[in-house]
DNA sequence: CTAATTCTGTGTCGATCGTTACAGATATAT
DNA sequence: ATATATCTGTAACGATCGACACAGAATTAG
């Protein structure tokens, strides 16, 4: 049973993902209406009717690529059977996420609105839990770690966690400048070198 | 011996550093000239009389960055006595130079320009430039360190040297999201964990 | 003094920003 | 068929963008 009126005459789901995609080259305050309702295929008038504003639009698109994109990493990440593998595949599958060819190199979450702005203040708040909570994730999956013998119990996990969630962040901002998959690659691993030395009974000094 | 004409009714350096703080914390778009004539004490006229254009503004105010917050980074870089000691440095003192107070946080060639667009197409390949001269001259202080033989010349270099880049660069956006001091050093602490792995003889695997 | 030069402040340029008024088109409900 | 409802495209809104024309003010050169 269809709704009344004159039906939508555009794919509302395939227009949304078009949508991710500039603000996920371009950032949130980057990319214009113009940029949007081009590469969405619609007139402005369309776009409003169909996601609010360009705000509203951006908050879909942005759970829109969390499910997409970041289950892409995140689902891995579940299957693993160690803390350890769990952060290495982390750091693997994003290196393989931030350089796929035809998709906008590193993250949206990370890069769509990094400075304060009157008219992105609550989008960038918004980007700012979503990467806050990437780190309270990362955590739970280390607590498992150490429930398991795999990791000391006398490990800061907070800082383990943040510390990889800072690598990641590192890893978009070099996507966008051009690394290479395998220069990415080799970043996660020499990030996860100081696996040992972190979750280690008694942690070394150099 | 004085210029002709009208002098100049402004500290030209000064009105400088107002500028170099405004693109720092809203980056290189979302600094509006509204904005930087506001944080100057100037007319526009005066700025584009002065500073010749936005673009040419940023320029200016992009060296005098790298001169003043750089130096506090690189000189205490130069000053140190083995390679550790420089990444070390490295690390410890961006974790002080990005939570200032009065100052924004993170890094300035970092934020400024991250997004592809028309309009700052030069700018942000200039940023680009930057930030992969900063792995190089890391990597130069490795070969020192080869050098010194407190490195094995086995060691990837240009993959610690970008390792190590890619953890200050996502220091900046754990600064941007509110990072204290303590965290940022925790980071860095994290991060040189891997040193040991990453310079031994014989690199060790998990 | 006059001429030449350079800076300052007001005001405004065309372009673009996000947003919407409006009329026509296309569907369902009765 | 008529009424109601929703979408589409044109066209335009006020606000702001970076940049500058212009006239007056302030200095030096001769």
């Amino acid at each position: 049973m269809a709704e009344r009126g004159r039906p939508r005459n555009f794919d509302k789901d395939a227009a949304l993902a078009r949508a991710m995609e500039v603000f996920w080259l371009r950032g949130y305050e980057g990319a214009s209406m113009a940029d949007l309702t081009s590469a969405m295929g619609i007139a402005s008038p369309s776009l409003y009717a169909a996601f609010g504003s360009k705000e509203d639009l951006f908050r879909k698109a942005l759970d829109y690529y969390v499910a997409s994109e970041g289950g892409l990493i995140w689902g891995a990440v579940a299957e693993t059977h160690t803390a350890y593998q769990a952060v290495e595949t982390f750091l693997m599958r994003t290196a393989r996420v931030f350089t796929r060819r035809s998709r906008p190199p590193g993250c949206l979450v990370v890069l769509s609105a990094l400075h304060p702005n009157e008219h992105s203040e609550t989008v960038r708040r918004e980007l700012v839990q979503r990467r806050a909570q990437a780190v309270t994730e990362l955590r739970e999956r280390l607590r498992q770690g150490v429930e398991r013998r795999e990791i000391s119990p006398a490990a800061d996990l907070d800082a383990i966690a943040q510390y990889y969630i800072t690598v990641q962040q590192g890893m978009s901002i070099q996507a966008r400048d051009g690394a290479t998959r395998k220069q990415l690659e080799q970043i996660a691993a020499a990030a996860l070198a100081a696996w040992g030395p972190l979750t280690a009974p008694t942690a070394r000094k150099h």
